[in-house]
RNA sequence: GGAGGGGUGCCCGAGUGGUUAAAGGGGACGGGCUGUAAACCCGUUGGCUUAGCCUACGUUGGUUCAAAUCCAACCCCCUCCA
């Protein structure tokens, strides 16, 4: 049965952990306390392959990654090339398209960008491991005799994510059916390649976990632990980095470091001081100073989150440019020579250019109808006058540093390429 | 293989020949109020050269002046039986 962690560890790292947040669930708590106590830990984390990068959904698991490696651990990042072949069916409630090996690998490469910037690359101090390379050779008759027979219909049956399509009369391929199986399988193989016992993971995957304890428990007789996080939702209650315009992504190529920024600056109220414990390294004293902040006083704690974690996610500097733009944005409320430029192709300016089509260009909407009924809405603004003509053409002189803004937060600068 | 049920816009879901670009809800976005918050109120939510036109209700054909709605075939899903 689950164990809802509450109480105190011996292990300061773990200790941290919980005290910031990070631990929904963990496997037997006194076995993992000992464990963390008197080992090198060992700890993974898989990350599906079905993204060209990661989102803030994944900063959870990154900061995790990112504790252990600050105790000295070792993190584990098992890149999940053979499973996303097969597609987690967790929390899913339809199967997702299967991707082609090509996609696979290409995502891989953003995707590792991504750690890159997170986490220490130096030697020994993490691994990054990718399940292609032994599910890829896998013989079926060998591994149904090897594995699948430490596997019940019954008990998978059991999981929730297997229940949640069978209530819902949504299909479950056999494909993806296995998916557990074989993410039990890593979990057996990287404690043999690397003595690794721990597997960590959001609260969705603790089925998956327990699998491959089960796993590890009955073919080595030997013991291994499991922690998953809390599914981080904001107080809506929708899931974290989710926006209409996509999600919230960690490459500044993907999602404009302003754009970063206004994500965590515009936090709920009820969300900033659980998301700076769980987004930033922060240090828990600084952290209750700012608990007891009030009502708009909140915004303090609400620019420190999204600095702390832009400085993390894109440099120090890039943190401060992006920080001043806002102040002189939404503070000073001047035009900002720090807000992102856009560089408009000349050739789509020859002598000028309609607002409709640069709305569409700079991806503010995504049609001219859209472009159309958003200046209805009042949403655009040249230089902070709002625009209500969508007939309007913007000549060729005009463009240089000129502000576009869409709503109140979306704003860039203009400018003229080549 | 047999019997029954079903496939509608981002999602849920109404609609069984014309008044349907498709009710209602959710989500999202915009506006107002505020603190770049929440709640609340209002608006928008297929495309275009926007008083008009075009494309859309699993796919392809057909009936009809007129189809999401009727017919046929096919594809997919669910339940029960074999």
């Amino acid at each position: 049965m689950p164990i809802t962690t509450k109480k105190k560890f011996k292990s300061e790292l773990l200790n941290i952990l919980n005290e910031r947040g990070f631990i929904h669930q963990t496997t037997n708590g006194d076995a993992i306390d000992k464990y963390f106590n008197s080992n090198e830990v060992i700890g993974y984390i898989g990350f599906d392959l079905t993204a060209k990068s990661l989102h803030v959904g994944s900063l959870l698991q990154i900061m995790l990654l990112k504790w252990l490696q600050e105790y000295n651990y070792k993190p584990i990042v098992l890149m999940g090339g053979g499973t996303t072949l097969i597609g987690d069916p967790s929390g899913k409630d339809e199967s997702r398209k299967i991707l082609d090996q090509n996609n696979i690998m290409m995502n891989q490469d953003g995707i590792f960008k991504v750690f890159k910037k997170f986490l220490n690359f130096d030697d020994k101090k993490i691994i990054i491991e990718n399940n292609l390379d032994w599910l890829r050779d896998l013989n079926y008759i060998t591994f149904l005799r090897d594995f699948g027979k430490h596997f019940t219909i019954n008990r998978m049956l059991s999981f929730d994510s297997v229940k949640l399509r069978l209530d819902r009369e949504q299909p479950l391929s056999f494909l993806e059916f296995n998916y557990m199986i074989l993410q039990a399988y890593d979990f057996w193989e990287l404690k043999k390649r690397h003595d690794c016992r721990l597997q960590l993971g959001g609260s969705d995957q603790w089925g998956n976990i327990i699998n491959g304890i089960e796993l590890i428990r009955r073919v080595d007789r030997s013991e291994a632990y499991g922690i998953t996080t809390p599914l981080v939702t904001t107080s809506s209650g929708s899931k974290m980095g989710k926006t209409a315009d996509g999600a919230i992504w960690l490459d500044e190529d993907l999602t404009n470091p302003h754009e970063f920024w206004q994500f965590w600056r515009n936090t709920d109220d009820k969300d900033v001081i659980r998301f700076i414990k769980l987004f930033t390294t922060l240090p828990m004293n600084e952290i209750q100073k700012l608990e007891s902040l009030q009502g708009s006083e909140l915004n303090e704690a609400k620019k420190i989150l999204a600095n702390e974690v832009t400085k993390n996610t894109h440099g120090n500097d890039i943190a401060d440019l992006v920080h001043k733009s806002a102040l002189e944005t939404f503070e000073q409320k001047i035009i900002s020579e720090k807000l992102p430029i856009f560089e408009l192709n000349k050739k789509d300016c020859i002598d000028s250019i309609g607002l409709l089509a640069l709305l569409v260009k700079v991806g503010f909407s995504k049609s001219n109808s859209d472009a159309r009924k958003s200046i209805l809405n009042g949403a655009i603004r040249i230089n902070d006058h709002t625009i209500s003509d969508p007939s309007l053409e913007l000549s060729k002189s005009d463009i240089s540093k000129l502000k576009l803004s869409f709503g109140k937060k979306k704003h860039i600068l203009l400018n003229l390429g080549l």
